[in-house]
Formats: C-alpha cells, sequence, structure tokens
DNA sequence: TTTTTACTTTAGACTAAACTAAATTTTAAA
DNA sequence: TTTAAAATTTAGTTTAGTCTAAAGTAAAAA
C-alpha cells in the first residue's frame, strides 16, 4: 500500500517530469513544503518500493511502475476538482485544495462513478487533461504565453494552484477554451496587450501572469467552445518514433456533453459561470 | 486540531452514550478494533484537550465540547452516507465504508454544500437522524424490533454497517419507512413473522436479524413514505425537565423532496432501488 | 587550481498512533 | 473476608513521517 504522503511525493515527480525538469531532491522539497532531508528519506524508500529510480545528487525518475501510480493519483485530481466545479457547485479556484485531499481517500469506484456522471470528461477545470483509467493521456501542444509570438490564441491551461490568482483570471475572463488576440509585448518584462475575441476593450496583463497561461494558436473560427471534451481535431499528428508510450492515447471520440447543473456558489447571489 | 484518529475515538464515545452504554476503555477498543491500551492513552490525551472527562478504571464522558465534535463528525458521516446514495448512485449497503474516510476530510463548505443540495434532509439511509450544523437532533422514538409486542410498525432504523446484511435486508424488502405487521414470535429465540404492508406472503426472519431493526408503532395508514424528511408528528411531546439541551431540536418543517438521480449501480444493470 | 556556494546526505531526535507484556485495580465468587 | 478472574493501566516498543544540525559533494567563480 502506498501512503498519501508518498503519492503525494509521486505526484511531485511526475509534475517535474512533464515540465522536463530533473526532480532533485530540493525542488521536490519546494513543491511540497517540506524540507529537502525528508525528501532524501522518502524518495529512498520509494525507490526500495520500486516506484522510481534514485541515484544520490542526481534525482529520482519514475519507474513504470512509480508513474502508473503517479498518474492514477493526477487521474483521482484531475476528475474530482471537475466533479466538485461541475456538481457540488464549486468555483474554479476552489477545487484544488479539496481535491487535493479527497484523492488519497475515495475510493476506485467513487472515481469511476464521477467518471461515469461527468460522461467521461478528458479535461479538468484549469484545462489540464485527464488520464484515463490505465494511464493513458493525450497530451495537448500548446506553449506558455509568456513565450509566444503576436497572433490569435485559445487558452488551454492555467497552471496555478492559487485561488486568488484564478479567481482574477476568472475576472479577467482568461479561461481555458477561450480566444484571444495578443496585440502586443512590451518591452523588459512589461505587460501584454490581448484582445478577447468578441470583446472591443483590449486588455493588459503582466508577464508573471502570462506565464501561468498555456495556449494554441487559433487558426480561423477552430476554437473549441468546452474545455471538458475532446475535439478531433485537437488531436497532434502522432510522432513517429515512439510506438507504445502508454501515455499517447489512441483517439476515442466522446460524445454528449456532462450534465451541468447549475448551482450557486456559496456566497449567494453569484451566478455560476457557464462555460 | 482534532486529528481523524481522535475524531474516531469521539464518535464511539457518542455511540455508547447514545445507547445508554459506560463507554469503557474495553469498550471503545472492541469498537475501533484497536488494543485496550491504546484506547487508554487516546482518552487521556482526549481528556487533557477538554473533550471528554476520563477517570481511570471508570470509563469516559463527553464534555460539551467533546459532544459538539462528535456530532460534527456524525452530520457529516450521516449526510455524506445520504450523498452517496442519492447523488453518486451507491446502494445503502456500500455507503458506510465511504462515508468513513470522507467525513474527516471533506471540508465544512462540502459540507454544506451536501446539506443544501439534498434539501436539507433529516434522515441518512439507514433511518438515523441527521444533526444540524449547531449538534441539534431530535431522536426518533422506537423500539427494537426484538422486544416488540405483535402489531403494526414502521421501520425506523436499521443499526449495522455490514453490508452483506443490508443486502439482505434489503432483497427482504425491510427498509426504513417500510410498514409491516408482526404476526408471531417464535419461542426461544425463535423466528419472528412479519407481513409487509401491501404484502400477501409471510416472510420469516431471525431474532438475530430483528435486533438491528428500530421500529415505532404504525397507527392507522400513518407510515410515512420517506426516511428522507421529517413529518410533524414524529414530533415526540418535548419532556418537561431538560429546556436548554441541545440535542432536542425544534420542530422545523421542511419541504420538496430531495432531488434524486437515478443512477444505476456499479454491477450494471441493477436498477437503483426507488424507495 | 583553489575556493566558494549551492545542494544533498547523514545522524539524531520528535510526535502520533499503534502494539505487547507486565503490573495493578476492581469486581465477583467462594 | 479473602481470593481469583476480569478489566484497566503502565511501561516499553514500533512505524511513519517529519524536523534540525552538521558534514559531504558538485559545480561555478576567482
Amino acid at each position: 500500500m502506498i501512503s498519501s504522503t508518498a503519492e503525494d511525493y509521486l505526484k511531485a515527480v511526475l509534475r517535474m517530469e512533464d515540465m522536463k525538469e530533473k526532480a532533485s531532491t530540493s525542488s521536490v522539497a519546494r513543491h511540497l513544503e517540506v524540507a529537502d532531508a525528508s525528501v532524501t528519506d522518502m524518495l529512498r524508500k520509494l525507490q526500495k518500493a520500486g516506484l522510481l529510480e534514485y541515484k544520490p545528487y542526481y534525482g529520482a525518475s519514475l519507474t513504470k511502475k512509480g508513474r502508473m501510480a503517479a498518474l492514477r493519483i493526477l487521474r483521482r485530481h484531475r476528475l474530482i476538482e471537475l466533479f466538485l466545479n461541475q456538481i457540488m457547485g464549486y468555483g474554479w479556484e476552489e477545487v484544488h485544495n479539496e481535491a487535493e485531499k479527497l484523492e488519497h481517500v475515495v475510493s476506485d469506484f467513487f472515481v469511476e462513478r464521477v467518471d461515469a456522471l461527468l460522461n467521461y470528461p478528458v479535461k479538468d477545470p484549469h484545462g489540464e487533461v485527464i488520464p484515463d483509467a490505465r494511464g493513458f493521456r493525450k497530451l495537448d501542444e500548446d506553449v506558455c504565453l509568456a513565450e509566444a509570438e503576436l497572433g490569435q490564441y485559445v487558452i488551454r491551461r492555467v497552471i496555478s494552484a492559487n485561488p486568488q490568482f484564478l479567481a482574477y483570471l476568472e475576472k479577467e475572463d482568461l479561461l481555458p477554451a477561450n480566444a484571444f488576440a495578443l496585440l502586443e509585448k512590451a518591452p523588459f518584462q512589461g505587460p501584454l496587450k490581448l484582445l478577447r475575441t468578441n470583446s472591443e476593450v483590449p486588455q493588459y496583463i503582466g508577464l508573471e501572469v502570462a506565464k501561468s497561461i498555456f495556449v494554441s494558436p487559433s487558426q480561423a473560427a477552430a476554437a473549441s467552445n468546452t474545455p471538458f471534451h475532446s475535439q478531433s481535431h485537437d488531436l497532434p499528428p502522432q510522432p513517429a518514433g515512439r510506438k507504445h508510450d502508454p501515455e499517447i492515447a489512441t483517439a476515442v471520440s466522446r460524445t454528449s456533453p456532462p450534465e451541468v447543473r447549475n448551482l450557486n456558489k456559496k456566497k449567494e447571489g453569484r451566478p455560476f459561470k457557464k462555460r
């Protein structure tokens, strides 16, 4: 049995591998807000359990077994986030912390129930892809807005667990699946000038904000309306080399949208954001 | 902060006090399936925290503070059970174990969301009363079927966490709110002969089974249809002596029934029981 | 090459929650 | 009233997860 603490470590290593960063002791420590020494300890335990390879002074990398365990938690986390948002009436900025707890506790039955209830969604409220039950996932091709050229874009995902930050983005209507034009980038870490599609007034956001937003170019009017279901044109061309990578899922067409309940949020009156 | 382990201890003591049993070290240990010595340890800690009075060799009793904490968990447990049953499509025999985990983990916001989603229910799927947010609860007047006289009854609650046992009761259609006549009681721990209202064939259940079922006499056709909402005639006459007992709730009339989703259960095909 | 800095590991200790075994207190029986 | 049995507490361990302080390693700067 993997403890929920261990699950958090695996998740952190997976996140870093996804970002193509080295999973060093200190970066894991920073992620989990524990002391470096605690990480060394745990990495050794996880290696003993066959969940990752760990070479002293060179950091860790997940084994197949560890990768599956991490993807299992990632799936739970993202399904639960969507569940909280769509069924329980949470705001998108509120889902992360609750999901962080539930993901370790809930039964597999619960998770599969949620999956069915939401009609087998492919993305969570932040635009992140939900791995399927076997750990497959189709990763979007996107770029960080902070590094993007001028042009037309669709927001793919937003990487942040900070409720205030997410609430700000919601206020600015910078949510996954929304389209906009990047008009200007001021020099010297200056702000970006954006124009949302179907909006007249341009808006300005700081570079730090842009660093958390990932986008893909929107050719013509191809922008998808919902972040929750894949469109076939989302599929990147299958790269040639990697035949059996469990994370490149075969395209599955999914149908009807999830049954969305229109609930109000806790500070009543504020209507539930329709996306 | 009260640990979830501590919460389990408080819940166990509350259950015993409800049953008018002494909360002795060994009985708590039996309930929680831990060693007696562990209980001694924990009771002392809980006393230090002001949650219960504990006299060595004579057992424990909850303080006001401890009682509130225990009722809070009880409320969570029962709301979550109903939530799993009504919204997540769990069978009534499946809800207990999942609720046992979730009750410690979920935020207050989640609990209040559930309460609202279920339209402020007063009973859980087993017929147990759900304390309100301030710890008030109106306890049903019921008797154990094993000790009941012959006559007409309504099932009030079923006390068991055993899924097989609960599945058996479901098969026999002995569920909270169902009405029946007790026709015979065979001597020497013999079986009971019942006739369910609107049924032709009598059924026989063992005395052990009857010990888990709590009933109240049904005068005429006064049987309530749903276990989830209080009927004003459920209210027992307010006892004279105890003016400020926080557990005797003032009667609150509650309206529309909860929105029930008709979901199928996991071993698909088996339709969700309508009550 | 040497030194400094940043990162990593080791060692030792702490807390919470559990356990077992032995000692003590209470209760019930002779 | 004494004694045996049952219940409870005490004492000493164990395990998981964390910490701090000190020491070691690697890489960058001088």
